[in-house]
DNA sequence: TCTATAATTCTACATTTGTAGAATAACATT
DNA sequence: AATGTTATTCTACAAATGTAGAATTATAGA
């Protein structure tokens, strides 16, 4: 599942909100905001994509994602691991670790993460 | 810089040969490989986009990518995360960790690079 | 009940992307 | 010089994307 830009955006509102009402869509959306028609359509191609769903309140629709946030990430992120970096996780983590700009204090969180996880699955 | 997949994917073979004939590129394309001209369009078009260049040798032309693979990932990623991750790096690194399925062994490799990353800093 | 407001659907259209045939150019070899 | 081969450009076109007006429907309040 590979949204486009736009599609995108509306679902970073959308998981923010977790649920909602077309007009708390609208009110959410950064600035500059496209037309409110603009926000329907994408609304409506991702219902058509089933990434959007909704629950009718009488005739009121609200609005939730169908697929979650971590999910889609972790999609987008392995797909990028496996054609930047033949599909080597380290490698990924190697090019990270030194080209992301980290500041040695996020450095030390990382190693702190990794740490952890590393604790958490030897339990 | 965000280039579409068919595009994506041409650089990713010129990275990888790092400069090349038009010959060679058709022969490095993955399986199913798309029509010659179809190479030469998308060629075209990251030429016009200035992020493929070339060395003329008499009349025949060696291209070569005009941006690092490197850079033009890093600004992916940037993106991703300041989306995703509303800016925050270790947020990613902890999605990263727990999310992205890693093996023991590919935590174990991922803390030793943090380790040596943090080790290289405080020479 | 009438009407302003909000939501939804339809229609529209320019741009970008994916894909490739036709035409042309340049070269390497007979 | 004629010809096969390779590269390049042009042209084309369908599908996807970005954007939004017009029309329609539902709803809440006057």
């Amino acid at each position: 599942m590979n949204l486009p830009k736009s599609e995108e955006q509306l679902m970073l509102v959308l998981w923010k909100l977790k649920k909602a009402f077309m007009k708390d869509i609208v009110e959410a959306y950064p600035e500059p905001k496209p037309a409110n028609t603009t926000i329907a359509t994408l609304l409506k191609r991702l219902q058509d994509k089933k990434v959007v769903g909704f629950t009718k309140y009488g005739s009121v629709r609200e609005y939730h994602p169908l697929i979650a946030k971590d999910a889609y990430f972790s999609s987008q992120m392995s797909g990028a691991i496996k054609n930047f970096f033949n599909d080597s996780v380290s490698q990924f983590a190697s090019f990270f670790t030194s080209k992301e700009n980290l500041t040695d204090e996020q450095l030390e969180e990382l190693r702190k993460i990794v740490d952890e996880q590393i604790k958490a699955r030897n339990k």
